[in-house]
DNA sequence: TTCCGATTCAAACAAACGTTTGAATTCGGT
DNA sequence: ACCGAATTCAAACGTTTGTTTGAATCGGAA
């Protein structure tokens, strides 16, 4: 067993060219239809390159994530600080705190020199992957953001039940990620095809208020609707109801 | 080459097995990940009955995505007629339409005899695949479905520029399928580990709200921001405001 | 130059992949 | 009981997979 990057200092050009080739295929193909040949081959490295430097494929895509994760993540924690100094002792606003969940993202987003929309797409391909070694990884690398924000949340939303604040944070991840993925099943939707390709920028600005509006949405008391096939229409009938919660 | 499936009226034992064992397979590993001598061991059934009956693995797996979807997908429009026609001339309010989506993915997900969440967690993993023949086939499925409810949203939200309405859409499909899918990367987010499994009734009562919000949410003009680094809080500083739509 | 660790390289490993084949078997209708 | 079609079966097809090995090559300090 070789020594496995003992020397950290000067990373060599072979390593950042597997991670660039890889990142690009594994984004186009998903972890497991791309091939390590397919990978060695683009980036014009021999086959064993890959377990020299990274010990096998799963840490070569840990590696691929992190790379771009942990400066993200980084970034993000850091915006959220400095808003709340600046905010002192009064809570930091819901539109606020999604700026800047999402502007680090955003900004990778742009940087097409460090991997552009491509990683984001990766990435939100990871977010649906059932393997295990990824939903550990991933777990390990979002826990310190995640938690973060869950209690700057908390503070600017104070009437909200913690589990009601928890489950719009999920909804919130959730049309953030699969917006920046790009997951573009639904492009039927709409004229999105060519015209928004360009402005990544309003994508904040579009989907800031519609996520404010959403964790901002005023409570409703919880109804058991045990006739799902009867009543489709959600009106209160005043009939049914069971307190739950 | 055999006749491939010439009888459909009484599917044979073999298929259904192979159907139930390959969802579940398919939704644990993936599609890539997925053998089909794994599949075939675990149904019991002869290896080459996988492409007897379905002719190769991708047809496999667009077959295990039809059983449900096709019904669910109908479903969905048949509520959207029926409230359409019971509210006459006035357009359907943004919940209900909402409810009209996710009733039947609902009443899925219950239905543990027809395959329950796994199946949804297997279409939320199949709608961030990259495959093209999986992407194809989703908009191939989803097409008819998605344009009716969009006219529908469309007419009760009349305010909204149709790229708007198209961008909140994507917003609201991404959060429901996020939630759907039951990806749990952030179970750290939360308390949601065990008590709220039972409670999948409740979903759909936490996320309306959350998404009639969003697609009600006030139109904002959208600016220009090219200082992402500096200005990380998006409050009108009224300076670099250029107008753009 | 000499030497040593870091790195690259070609070659091979066993295992698993999706698919095909052709014979054996089952089944329903006459 | 016989026939013909539908289905199942065991076996092998040729590729490709991730990983390992041991020798060749490189790069900088002594």
């Amino acid at each position: 067993m070789p020594a496995l990057r003992l020397v950290e200092s000067k990373t060599s050009h072979t390593q950042e060219r597997i991670l660039d080739v890889s990142e690009s295929l594994f984004m186009e193909h998903g972890f497991e239809a791309t091939g390590l040949r397919q990978i060695t081959t683009e980036a014009a490295v021999n086959l064993a390159a890959v377990h020299y430097h990274f010990g096998s494929k799963e840490e070569l895509f840990q590696a691929v994530l992190k790379r771009r994760l942990d400066p993200m993540n980084q970034q993000r924690v850091e915006l959220l600080e400095r808003l709340e100094t600046e905010n002192g002792e009064s809570a930091v606003k819901c539109e606020a705190l999604i700026g800047a969940m999402f502007i680090p993202a955003l900004k990778l987003a742009r940087d097409k020199a460090r991997g552009g929309k491509n990683f984001l797409r990766l990435l939100g391909r990871a977010y649906a992957d059932p393997a295990p070694f990824i939903r550990q990884f991933l777990s390990r690398e979002y826990a310190p953001m995640i938690l973060r924000f869950k209690s700057a949340f908390a503070r600017t939303l104070p009437h909200l039940p913690p589990r009601e604040l928890s489950w719009r944070l999920h909804f919130l991840m959730g049309a953030m990620s699969y917006t920046l993925a790009g997951t573009d099943v639904l492009k039927l939707i709409s004229e999105l095809n060519r015209v928004d390709r360009v402005s990544d920028d309003l994508l904040l600005q579009r989907l800031g208020p519609f996520l404010v509006a959403g964790l901002q949405a005023p409570l409703v008391d919880l109804v058991d609707l045990a006739d799902l096939s009867e009543n489709p229409k959600p009106a209160p009938t005043n009939s049914s109801r069971r307190g739950r919660n």
